[in-house]
DNA sequence: ACGACTAACATAGA
DNA sequence: CTCTATGTTAGTCG
């Protein structure tokens, strides 16, 4: 459910509570979604220190003082929480307790969430934050065919879009989410990237401003268009709700279909 | 909120009442939540007559002598009553006027009745008293990892059991409502079955003695264990009342947890 | 091969 | 009380 920016500032929550703290002991409460037993990750995390923590697309990334890192994907339901040890967290998959200063909870009703252990960061697509006009372009080439919404929500070609942002993004640009790719024309592409810079950068500064050290769940209610309250675009079209790709979307006619 | 033995004491009292009598007009008084326009459910019920009428999970279903059938789902504050034609019955969703006999109203506060005319009824759940060890345990074995408590009122798997006949299964099988589907053994599964249907068979028979000829609200008085008034289960166990399964949950220590 | 679609998963929230 | 939203993956269909 979070996607990039509530995931952004899930990271700076996180940096704020548990950098350089000394990790006594990684606890999975739920048989997990993990790449490596967990006995053995239990082992690399024991008496080591997160120095960083980053966002790469969906995923959060956990580096150690010991050189390793481990990738948390929260897929749709999961979140953070932070407790005193042995505090019960409901649907808790994995605690990480430090020394003398409490635990960080992994929570998700679901049980989806992925945690791997040094995953290999070759494969991940252009995060939501860095795409630029010219990488847009050449995906646009490699996928003429292809939905713009579902474009957009690949997380193979742009890392950290997900449903909700999809929309806001769309409406930004003026392209309504059934055209398809390859119609769209070089210029619409240049704003498109803007778009998805401006939308993205926009919801982050706002995130931290008014919620800034969440750590689980979503903002929703300041959204433009993907937002069951509203009834209308910022501009004033009425807001028409739809499947689009698989998904539910909201848009409006100000929307081009190319 | 009336659940399978509070239903199937409507029907018994509904079958008393309206039966083999002449409609003379369906009128409905709020926007329904109906499947087909509410001018050609009347025009399918005038002049007909109910022969039959049935209880299929929470839903009831009155049959027409056309052939015709509709399904009434009382939701959480949906009732019956019957009255004199044109008797001020507050919240009335629908009434049906019988020639010369007085007319049957459905209520409902919140507006949540669904009515179906013709419902796919292939597409129903095994009842609440119908339901095998056999059924049960190839049910558990497509949902390994759910709660027990959501397990139970899921209305895809049995239809019938709500948030108070759940709670009182689950005593008298003497399982923590806390547990998860797959760790509860093959025997055990077999006492949940024996009391799914002595729980309800023990309730229907207990409303029809002391309550027979209700057509709304529910009889919660005669409980064991989801009742606010008592303090200890009949063997003599405080109580507890939790959230579980996001629904207010009565249960005792005595429940094994699986 | 490619794209579109579906089902599965468990719960909170509407 | 019921229905839906939600991300990913695996699978089908054209």
């Amino acid at each position: 459910m979070p996607e990039l920016p509530d995931l952004t500032i899930f990271v700076e929550s996180l940096r704020e509570i548990v950098l350089n703290r000394e990790i006594v002991g990684a606890v999975f409460h739920k048989k997990p979604r993990l790449n490596i037993p967990s006995s053995t990750f239990n082992s690399m995390l024991k008496d080591r220190k997160i120095i960083e923590i980053t966002r790469i697309g969906k995923e959060i990334l956990f580096s150690l003082d010991s050189g390793d890192r481990f990738s948390v994907h929260l897929m749709l339901s999961g979140g953070f929480a932070v407790a005193r040890e042995g505090k019960e967290i409901p649907f808790t998959i994995l605690t990480l307790n430090f020394r003398d200063t409490g635990s960080l909870f992994v929570t998700d009703p679901k049980g989806w969430v992925k945690i791997n252990m040094n995953p290999d960061l070759d494969e991940r697509a252009v995060d939501g934050l860095d795409v630029t006009s010219e990488y847009l372009q050449s995906s646009f080439d490699k996928k003429q065919r292809i939905n713009i919404k579902a474009f957009l929500l690949d997380q193979q070609i742009i890392g950290g879009i997900g449903n909700a942002y999809s929309d806001e993004i769309l409406w930004h640009a003026k392209i309504s989410p059934k055209s398809i790719v390859g119609g769209i024309p070089a210029e619409v592409v240049d704003r498109l990237a803007h778009s998805i810079k401006t939308v993205l950068i926009n919801a982050v500064e706002y995130l931290r401003k008014n919620h800034s050290g969440i750590l689980s769940g979503e903002v929703r209610s300041f959204l433009s268009i993907h937002n069951p309250k509203i009834k209308t675009s910022p501009t004033g079209y009425p807001v028409i709700v739809e499947q689009i790709a698989s998904k539910k979307t909201y848009y409006t006619e100000e929307q081009i279909l190319y």
